[in-house]
DNA sequence: AGAGCTTAGTGTGCACATAACACTAAGCAC
DNA sequence: GTGCTTAGTGTTATGTGCACACTAAGCTCT
């Protein structure tokens, strides 16, 4: 079977970078190439999207079939659309590029179709990447650091609870310098939505903290009065 | 002469949402489609891209070709890729949507090709438009006021030299809300990048006023130091 | 020439937000 | 029960945001 247009197109495909927060690092999840071209070479989880599917679905299709990995309450935003022909050696292809943030440890990871193997990279330490996908990962980089400042989207790389200090750890990782504990704690209290569960943690060798949420429902709403958050 | 290929392919287009400001308005330009589908309806300057064409480069020529408007120093940026199956009521169409923001009377419109007419139109009071076009236009209008509050991206709307209260009328125009005069000079005067050109008005029939210019290279240097703006 | 019109241009004070800073509290391990 | 580790807490100084009203300068019109 074969599809004729009266003129070319260049093909469309989707990518994802997926940002992921363990207790030490920022990671991103990526793919080793079973197929060619860069067989072999890391790359971003992503393929060609369906005639008649969205650019999202195909986003998620792809990512759930090379990794495994499916998004359910995680941030998924569109990133950019990278079109510069020569990105891909065999012909031009555009692709819509995504970024997500999950919490690592809600999802399992692995390889499957036209992934050799999938697995979290730090940020800071990547393999040679396939395509112009280092590239996109530093857009997606910047996206992040930029963006966390004034949108509450960091919470979705943390667990459902979570300390003030884990937030707080999360915070200086994505914006890559320290910052003062009680000032912190005052300001994500104050924003209002960071709303303590009345529980603590169990189980660790120290005095154990108090367990928080983000309350969604509650920065709608303040967001819909004019609120404006800034980190 | 024709293209097969062995999957089916969505078809790429580029859509521009160009703004203007005049002494009244926010202002978009539109083209009148001249061929079906929504033949005689209001459109943002759009088209298929070529292969091996950039997607930017082909933003640009498509807004040439249809309202001969071509952007030199105008500030363009991508803003979303709309690819929802139904869309375009032929087939499946992905369009990779940009905006750019020009001073109205550095540049002579008209219509041109595929195009039965080209205008202004103000934002406040729009026609009817073709596919999503009504959607495209919402998301580029928030863009625009999002980013003009913390990037100087206005100062393409504006002539190379001009007053404050042209400026301050920027602003009120994009934020939708007045502002307090002696706050914002002191404001952007403060910001360190809008420079007094020590010329003033002419042919006014009133007190002439200073005419500034925007110091992009100062600006580049702040922003290299770490600064941010605000407004 | 002078009166009137129109927009340009200017400073202060109060309220609030940010930033710097160090010690006690609580639980666990040994 | 001693020691270790991280949790949790307030005050002060400084800077920024915001409200607010009058004089200055050039032009027009008579």
């Amino acid at each position: 079977m074969s599809f004729t247009y009266r003129y070319a197109r260049p093909a469309l495909t989707v990518d994802a970078v997926v940002f992921g927060l363990d207790d030490e690092d920022l990671k991103v999840l990526l793919v080793e190439r079973a197929g060619e071209p860069f067989r072999g070479t890391w790359a971003l989880p992503g393929g060609f999207v369906n005639v008649g599917e969205d650019l999202e679905v195909a986003a998620r299709r792809e990512l759930a079939e090379e990794t495994g990995l499916r998004l359910a309450d995680a941030y998924l935003e569109q990133l950019y659309t990278f079109g510069a022909p020569g990105r891909d050696p065999r012909e031009h292809v555009v692709s819509c590029a995504w970024y997500a943030l999950v919490n690592i440890r809600d999802h399992e990871v692995r390889a499957a179709t036209d992934a050799a193997d999938a697995r979290w990279w730090r940020v800071q330490a990547l393999p040679d990447l396939a395509f112009d996908h280092a590239h996109i990962l530093e857009v997606a980089g910047e996206r992040l650091r930029g963006k966390v400042r004034y949108r509450p989207i960091g919470f979705a790389l943390l667990p459902e609870r979570f300390t003030l200090s884990q937030l707080q750890h999360l915070y200086e990782t994505l914006l890559g310098r320290g910052v003062d504990k009680r000032n912190f704690r005052k300001k994500m209290l104050a924003l209002g939505f960071v709303v303590d569960t009345g529980e603590t943690e169990t189980d660790v060798p120290r005095r154990p903290a108090r367990l928080y949420r983000f309350d969604e429902a509650r920065y709608r709403q303040l967001e819909r009065e004019g609120f404006e958050m800034w980190v």
